[in-house]
DNA sequence: GTTGACTCCGAAACCGATTTCGGAAACTTT
DNA sequence: AAAGTTTCCGAAATCGGTTTCGGAGTCAAC
């Protein structure tokens, strides 16, 4: 009663025993109440609900996530050299995945690293202060200190890209063994003879996978292996441009360049400008991933594209059935990808076309 | 002792009650002694660290909410429609504020709505369940709801861009007036005489700015104000591309073409060279934003940048000195752009350049 | 008119930390 | 040696919910 506090602008919301004061009832049948147990009868909930509602009660998070043991979050822990189109690729990915997780009752918490070590360590710490109840993790390598590390830790997560380890957690992967044999198919269709193909990091997991696409495809269309330049880059547009530079100087003899990422493509496509070459007269350039800004680039860049929407999406069930209890092998997943073509690849000069085209025009 | 859990791979962790049994104090003694207070001795101190460590205890952060009463995560909410360019930025953004409130022992809640209208809800809910404890928002409007309703609800935010309540709450912007005015003088001393500015909707706090800067900068230079055609567009590469459609068809006077962010400014510009126009040799075009990718592009864009990570840090130490007591109006700051000079802007034709240049060349 | 089943609700314990308050031991003072 | 300080630590309450367990009514059945 006289237990009056200084109501500064804040009015201390209402707790769950003020609730249960002001509709004469218990804390425990107000909250079986408002959790709609059955042992509470229809017209106490609708009383109780009434008040609730009246009164602006909102359940503490904090005490609930006490009792119950989970938070209700999933953790992503991103390293801050996110920049450029990496960061456009994984802004649209984290929105869906926030999204779908938010369509669960779930939290996204965002954790930034400057370096890997830290990273290891800040999963073990939200985890075990239980500020989340799983993780996702992003760019996965082949060999990743992340995936290991969580599997002896008994940490809940899933992978956005396969690893060495695939066949003990659960990922979601795009099948780039496929999508890299179907636009190296494209090109050759278009008449290209002499390729080049810059691949990622030999510790990047689909990489290989990438390789043994085309790889695939060129034994199909009978191209000898030595037509293909191996090239190697970091996912940098800087890379990608690097890559033009030694094709132009070493490889002339080159029509198409297969990029594993958009980011390297239109780096290459930048430079083949300066040089003085034309995309996709001289030179037809390819991507991967399908980020928004491809379509808008100059020229428009043919690519493979995932929806990191869709991925978000899955990903976000996938971590949810997972903390629920569900076995990680029963979340492995892998989704295609679209050959979108635009106008970055063209026939060869004085080609005529006589296959059939694969994909769709856009 | 006959207490034996089965040890289901996850080895329960252990409780701040485990860690003083273990070192036979009381469970008050260990926590002031984790906590380093003053009436603890320090030999307890050591033992206790220890012992912790050896035992790999982590306190629980969801118990700690509940007695402190705050829960150290910062929220943010964005709608679902973030993708393409936007999303780069934002990204950008995102990950400079997780870090820089990791630094402060704060983590980033990351919540994502499909309407407005979810949006204002979610503040509410998120903040009344005590998940975070302030916001930040982006994207602000000119007579935003979200910081009307923030403010009516006394939940703390600062917002990245001031609205038409700005004197009533925390926020960080850039002086975009400033810098408008200066690319605008960049492009006459460059020889350019007729003008053409995209500015984003009505809607938009910093639209009237940009439009003051640029207003500004022309009477400065005497350039008559009908030598300026006024654009409108929505920040998008597609407006960026309508406006350069209509420019030709209306305004093919018109040699300078300043756009209001990056995104458009590349719509433009691929826009143009669909057209047949040279990108700078027949119209200059600039943006503003500094994403990375617009030193990519083909041709890199002359752009106002401002650093996102810059950005992302300084709010985080805003956000955080709110939540701890701080009057919102000791949180408003104004950051410069660098206008950076690339290769989407040239001399016109024929002009010798007599004046000096404002900015960097990069 | 007991017994039994059912419906609906409350007392008390609990989750895992922090904080308030006070008390025992050791150490100075006079 | 009695009184007054300091130093260090523990008992109990607390944060705001959930869960376990049981108990008071009501009603039908024998």
């Amino acid at each position: 009663m006289s237990d009056e506090a200084i109501d500064r602008g804040g009015a201390r919301r209402p707790t769950l025993s003020a609730l249960a004061e002001t509709v004469g009832l218990s804390k425990p049948t107000v909250s079986r109440a408002l959790n709609d147990y059955p042992d509470i009868s229809d017209s106490t909930k609708q009383r109780v609900r009434e008040a609730a509602a009246s009164l602006g009660y909102v359940g503490s998070s904090r005490a609930r996530q006490l009792t119950k043991g989970h938070a209700e979050a999933i953790g992503m822990v991103t390293l801050a050299d996110n920049i450029g189109l990496r960061a456009a690729y994984q802004s649209e990915f984290t929105n869906a995945l926030s999204l779908g997780l938010a369509q669960q009752n779930y939290d996204l918490l965002v954790h930034t690293v400057l370096t890997d070590a830290d990273e290891v360590e800040s999963y073990k710490r939200l985890y075990g202060e239980g500020k989340v109840d799983g993780f996702v993790i992003m760019r996965t390598r082949k060999n990743d200190t992340r995936v290991q590390a969580l599997l002896d830790a008994n940490i809940p997560f899933v992978t956005q890209g396969r690893t060495e380890l695939a066949h003990r957690h659960a990922w979601l992967d795009i099948d780039v063994e496929q999508c890299f044999a179907e636009v190296f198919e494209h090109l050759y269709d278009l008449g290209h003879r002499h390729f080049a193909f810059l691949n990622g990091g030999e510790d990047v997991y689909s990489s290989s996978l990438r390789h043994a696409g085309v790889v695939t495809a060129a034994l199909k269309c009978n191209v000898p292996l030595d037509h293909i330049s191996q090239l190697s880059g970091d996912f940098s547009a800087a890379s990608g441009r690097l890559a033009m530079r030694r094709l132009r100087d070493e490889n002339p003899e080159v029509t198409a360049l297969i990029c594993s990422n958009d980011a390297m493509a239109m780096g290459a496509v930048s430079q083949a400008h300066e040089l003085g070459l034309s995309v996709p007269n001289d030179i037809s350039v390819t991507g991967y991933d399908g980020v928004r800004l491809a379509e808008f680039y100059n020229p428009p860049i043919t690519t493979l594209a995932h929806s990191a929407a869709q991925c978000g999406q899955a990903l976000a069930s996938m971590v949810v059935g997972l903390v629920q209890g569900h076995a990680p092998t029963d979340h492995q997943v892998l989704l295609p990808a679209d050959l979108t073509i635009r106008s970055s690849t063209a026939p060869v000069a004085g080609f005529s076309p006589t296959g059939s085209f694969i994909g769709r025009y856009k």
